[in-house]
DNA sequence: GTCTGTGCAAAGGGTTTGCATTGTC
DNA sequence: GACAATGCAAACCCTTTGCACAGAC
């Protein structure tokens, strides 16, 4: 099972769902290949991707955005700043955590997973049945703590 | 230790911090003791406040959530509906996690807090000083179960 | 050639801010 | 009576949408 889907994979994916596999759309998905920060706003994307395509608008950055979090290609995050952040799904990186640090804004991951006893816990409490889950730590930073 | 706080306790924590009791203040401070069922928007909180104090804006409920916010007496969610939600602060319920159903919208509760060993460790291994957390489960209630 | 995708600009929705007025301390 | 708090409206920010044009199949 592969870590991580291939730009050709991801062509093909958008093919068979009626999408078309446009320089927009694929400059897009290199903005997530070639960033291995993760996170990234759909302004961080917009201009990284006008660094190639100048004419490129916000609004086709959104749409495709969009499309890439309904085939399950990205994961729409939410960190309470005011805008989405979006980072690619690899296999193998379900359910990591993140670390918000409060000071300097910076997000970081943690990829224990501790939370199958507990999901298995509410789903038989509270018939509720559980589809995703979102663990954020809020916090101050190894570097910030050093200042 | 109470479990919470008066209305009477929260002027004084009001005027101790060189605010002012004004009537609006307070009649938004009731709409969190007259509503049980918790995280309501910064509009739900309008409306109900509205019902007393006709002439409120929604300016002043704005910035008087802000305020609670600031002096912990509120806490300030966010469930990606974009917008953002206030839940009385209240001791003894520190910590506990919400249910939010993807079909319904309903946000409920689970009081259980299994992190610590979670936070120990994130703590140790990443040099992070944690000073709160957020988790929330995502799926379908029990009532939209049934249907 | 059809019809999806694009860029631009305008609209939308929640939240914040400026300012003259009100009202608390 | 000073100055914080209010209400209104405009401004803000991110995101979505309408529309005419461009371009992929």
């Amino acid at each position: 099972m592969p870590r991580q889907r291939s730009l050709r994979q991801l062509e093909e994916l958008l093919l068979h769902n009626d999408y078309r596999f446009t320089p927009q759309r694929r400059a897009i998905i290199e903005v997530f290949f070639d960033d291995g920060s993760g996170h990234l706003s759909a302004e961080d994307i917009y201009h990284q991707v006008r660094d190639k395509l100048p004419d490129v608008g916000l609004a086709t950055v959104y749409r495709t955005l969009d499309i890439l979090e309904n085939l399950n290609v990205l994961h729409k995050l939410n960190f309470g700043d005011g805008r989405f952040r979006y980072e690619i799904n690899q296999e193998g990186l379900h359910h990591h955590h993140h670390l918000v640090c409060l000071q300097c804004g910076q997000v970081s991951e943690v990829k224990t997973d501790l939370l199958n006893d507990l999901e298995e816990k509410i789903a038989r409490e509270h018939g509720f049945n559980i589809v995703d889950h979102s663990l954020k730590f809020y916090g101050h930073c190894a570097a910030c703590n050093k200042k």
